[in-house]
DNA sequence: GAGAGGTGTTTGCAGAAGCAAGCATATCAT
DNA sequence: ATGATATGCTTGCTTCTGCAAACACCTCTC
């Protein structure tokens, strides 16, 4: 599908324009993202010490089974990058929270590990989390929305970032 | 509502869950805003030297009705914080792209404008900009979904951050 | 079993981002 | 008029972020 089909772009004093729907959908994406975001990380900061970031590393890694997970793992769970994985995860080793392990199959790979002191800190900031996701987010959609997000997103991810056009 | 409710966490292990089409809607909107914001902005980045915030602010700019915007309402419409709205349009400026005006009602306020230079980079990043909204976002989902996700957006953002909870 | 190439992680760096303090100007109360 | 307060923007500082280079180790081939 070619962009600049008329149905989908409008023209106007040489500039183009987006309809109102699609319009909508782009900007509140980002806005709702924004919005989400910086509650949250405001939230887990004042309330736990922790940035989101922290919090979705140390999360992923109390819930993997196994209690364990490779860097790169770790990093696909939470959507950020390998180095800032590394670095949120030298943190929390600093701060007793995490641990890292090396493997014993293969001494390239590094095994992030939470400690007791960091699952603990887990339980109790998982209600902040849960408290803002709801208040702010799924509690004011139907389950039938809160559904159609889900398949609509898992679409888009799962069609990956190249689809070859 | 509150949070903790049977209907909504799942409780295992000392750990709480969110169910999976829960789970699915969140993680969904921070991997495909990651997605596209990184796609959008390499994009643009590579073919017009600009970042996708330096986009969002000469497109919101060159869109205005009157072509000029306070530093404020920049900010509020391209989701920047004010300080960094103010920089980059220090780095806009530099590049001929964009202008400072001061207000001749009131000489706080700052009027920011786009060049004949800076419409005509608009009008060419427009393309690529479109062009990557629709390839790997709106143009993999129907008109409904468009609608519904610009409606639910839509009411996340009205609402506001703090509903008093 | 030695080297070529691949994989997993960390580190150097440079840019992006926001908060809070600072500065300039306007507005209001007296 | 004049000080007190509010508003709009910018700047100083710190943190976050990711890319790419570096590094360490594994594996495969000959």
């Amino acid at each position: 599908m070619a962009v600049g089909e008329s149905t989908v772009l409008r023209t106007e004093g040489g500039l183009k324009y987006f309809p109102p729907e699609r319009e909508a959908a782009w900007f509140g994406l980002l806005a709702a993202h924004a919005e989400l975001t910086r509650g949250l990380d405001a939230a887990l900061s004042a309330r736990h010490g922790l940035s989101l970031s922290a919090y979705e590393v140390l999360s992923r890694l109390a819930h993997a089974p196994g209690v364990r997970l490779r860097m790169s793992e770790l990093a696909a769970r939470s959507q950020l990058s390998l180095s800032r994985v590394s670095r949120v995860t030298d943190v929390l080793e600093d701060r007793g929270l995490a641990a890292r392990k090396s493997c014993p199959t293969d001494s390239r790979v590094v095994h992030a590990t939470v400690t007791d002191e960091g699952r603990a800190l887990v339980g109790v900031a998982q209600d902040t989390f849960f408290e803002v996701i709801e208040e702010r987010f799924l509690g004011r959609l139907s389950c039938e929305e809160v559904g159609l997000l889900g398949s609509i997103f898992g679409r888009l991810v799962a069609a990956g970032p190249q689809p070859r056009a």
